[in-house]
RNA sequence: GGGAUCGUAGCUCAGUCUGGUUAGAGUGUCUGCCUGUCACGCAGAAGGUCGCGAGUUCGAGCCUCGUCGGUCCCGCCA
């Protein structure tokens, strides 16, 4: 498609070779001038890509002056007749580059002071490029990155669309929720000293759209964390928002699957029929990690039954205190010296462990460790064979809580995964991991809280656990993973008042808590609702990983910096007395 | 809340460990020359509160303390 307009007739990017001989108008920027003395060529570019006008003064001499004046990030109009580079000039660097315009009438539509950095370098710091975002937005690496995100944006919208979705949207300002990040609060001027929140997710919406009989819904929706940032977290961020009714675990995978193999269908890759499934349980026991990254092995394997049986106290009383033990077999690193040992040792120290054991297998058939002397030599071997550990491995374990254990060595794993280059970067690893606990304790807190959220159905099996044994009743919830990333979640919900409040009251909350934060939804539970799940997707980290960066900023248009600042507007900002005072506000901290 | 790291020309950086003449480079900008460039080329010029403050010292870009700001990580993120 060719974007005219009444100031332009092709994008510069959209003439071709079919238009030679033809007139056409360009407007945009100057992205390049090269003045050689007596010819002057300049480079204009707008959304579409670059086209090069040329003036000679003894062929078009009635432009060259404007020319002459012409400085990078001009904004100019120029028509005039196509036509092919003469003597074969070509640029095969640009789609137009065998083609060009000797304008016969240019026009200056804006002047422009010269830039506070180099645009399509690609060693400018990120402060400075988010203080001029607007010019930041110039640079093809930028601006392909929107129009990836906006292809995305389209290619679901266009799926759901087609599933029989509905896209409808829910509030912003919403009643604060106490289970989950820290809300933003927006104080509210007609109510003194009443709050909204702006929500973490329409999460309760989407499925009270579900009572009130919509079925399929879904919503590009805006959401706001007010926790501490990282490259991939964002004050406010996207989720690709979905809910259905009268559907299962299964029927959810299925859709999501589907919108998946289009979404991925826009960078190449085509999604298995069915993505792989696996269960928290394994991911954890074989990854260390929820959202395992299986474009590689080094699988980790548990040796406690033969600690067990070993004379290794230490760690049996770990284990006889519920802890386990976890290990990892890296190959090929037996030749490390004992700094580098020492090194791991201090990494997996950092990541929490208390201490790292080591075997290694050294080329001449023998192991060599500190723990051998815990171990008969039949244990040891077992330990080998169970790891199937060849001359030159090594063997690390570590002993400790599960939570401990399993983070430790799931950082591990990726650490040497990186370390080891194991990692395809051409590869796609796209799995679900099903049956996440329903609950898990929190030391802070000194109680049991939701690990996805307290709507999220428990597994039937286990329902009754909920009230015997938390920790090990399973929930139906899911998460799609993707090169270790996890890239959304969702559940089956609750739809009956009473789990609800089951789930409440294992949760802690009293009656009186639950009525007043959650009597709403409890309410209109129970005026027929339909069984429902959903998902939610993080769109920008979708983007993110589709465009290969492993920032979410790179994918938003003008996102805050990792202190929630704007550096282009600089939000936040005071407010003043006045806004205060309407507000019913007064600052305690003294700020300036 | 904690840890690491960075801050010198418009931009990207060197110089800081080991204090000492007029603080450098590349790039950009400006001026002149140049008719097929596409990172145009050649010549020249301008451009600096060394983030800010205090201290040590005869002397601080460099050392010390504080402070502000950027980035990454941990905690946190249902």
């Amino acid at each position: 498609m060719i974007t005219t307009t009444s100031m332009k007739t092709h994008g510069c990017g959209e003439i071709t070779k079919n238009e030679v001989g033809k007139e056409v108008t360009v407007a945009g920027w100057v992205s390049a001038v090269r003045d050689l003395g007596g010819i002057i060529f300049v480079e204009v570019r707008d959304r579409s890509g670059l086209f090069q006008l040329v003036s000679d003064p003894k062929k078009n001499p009635e432009v060259y002056d404007v020319f002459q004046k012409l400085r990078d990030e001009y904004v100019i109009k120029a028509s005039g007749i196509v036509s092919i580079r003469p003597d074969e000039t070509y640029n095969d660097k640009l789609p137009t580059g065998e083609i060009e315009v000797y304008p016969k009438s240019i026009e200056i539509l804006s002047t422009s002071q010269v830039l506070p950095f180099p645009l399509n370098a690609d060693d400018v710091n990120e402060d400075i490029r988010l203080k001029y975002r607007y010019l930041d937005l110039r640079q093809e690496k930028v601006l392909n990155c929107l129009k990836l995100r906006h292809k995305i944006v389209t290619t679901i919208r266009n799926y759901l669309n087609s599933q029989n979705f509905m896209e409808v949207e829910t509030p912003i300002l919403i009643k604060t929720t106490p289970e989950g990040a820290r809300d933003y609060l927006v104080p509210s001027r007609v109510q003194p000293g009443k709050f909204y929140a702006l929500p973490q997710s329409p999460q309760i919406f989407k499925q009270l759209l579900m009572v009130g009989g919509i079925e399929r819904y879904y919503q590009i929706a805006k959401c706001f964390r007010d926790e501490d940032l990282r490259a991939d977290r964002q004050p406010e961020f996207t989720q690709v928002d979905m809910e259905m009714s009268f559907v299962e675990q299964q029927d959810i995978m299925n859709m999501v699957e589907g919108l998946l193999r289009d979404v991925f269908k826009l960078v190449g890759y085509d999604t298995p029929e069915k993505l792989p499934v696996i269960t928290y349980k394994e991911a954890m026991d074989k990854y260390g990690s929820d959202r395992p990254d299986l474009r590689f092995g080094l699988e980790l394997f548990d040796i406690g039954d033969i600690i067990m049986e070993s004379d290794f106290e230490i760690i049996k009383d770990t284990l006889k205190a519920g802890g386990i033990v976890k290990a990892i077999k890296i190959p090929g690193i037996a030749n490390y010296s004992r700094k580098e040992i020492d090194d791991l040792t201090k990494l997996a120290i950092s990541y929490g462990a208390k201490a790292l054991a080591n075997i290694m297998y050294l080329e001449d058939g023998t192991a060599k460790s500190p723990v051998l002397k815990f171990l008969t030599e039949e244990q040891a071997q077992r330990i080998k064979e169970r790891a199937n550990a060849q001359a030159g491995d090594v063997i690390f374990f570590v002993a400790d809580k599960p939570k401990v254990t399993y983070d430790v060595m799931g950082r591990f794993r990726l650490y040497f995964g990186e370390k080891l280059g194991l990692i395809d970067p051409d590869a796609h690893a796209l799995l679900w991991v099903v049956d996440f606990p329903m609950f898990e304790f929190s030391e802070e807190d000194n109680r049991y809280v939701s690990v996805h959220h307290p709507f999220t159905m428990p597994n039937l099996e286990d329902i009754d656990k909920m009230e015997t044994d938390p920790a090990n009743c399973r929930s139906i919830a899911y998460d799609i993973v993707y090169n270790g990333t996890e890239l959304g979640g969702g559940s089956v919900r609750i739809h009956s008042a009473e789990i609800q409040q089951r789930v409440f009251k294992a949760l802690g909350l009293s009656d009186e808590e639950t009525k007043e934060k959650f009597g709403f939804m409890i309410n209109a539970f129970k005026y027929g609702t339909p069984p429902h799940a959903g998902l939610a997707l993080g769109l920008d980290r979708v983007v993110a990983l589709l465009a290969k960066t492993n920032s979410i900023r790179d994918v938003i248009a003008f996102p805050k910096n990792s202190n929630a600042k704007c550096l282009m507007t600089d939000a936040p900002a005071m407010a003043t007395e006045d806004q205060l005072r309407e507000l019913h506000l007064r600052l305690t901290t003294k700020v300036n």
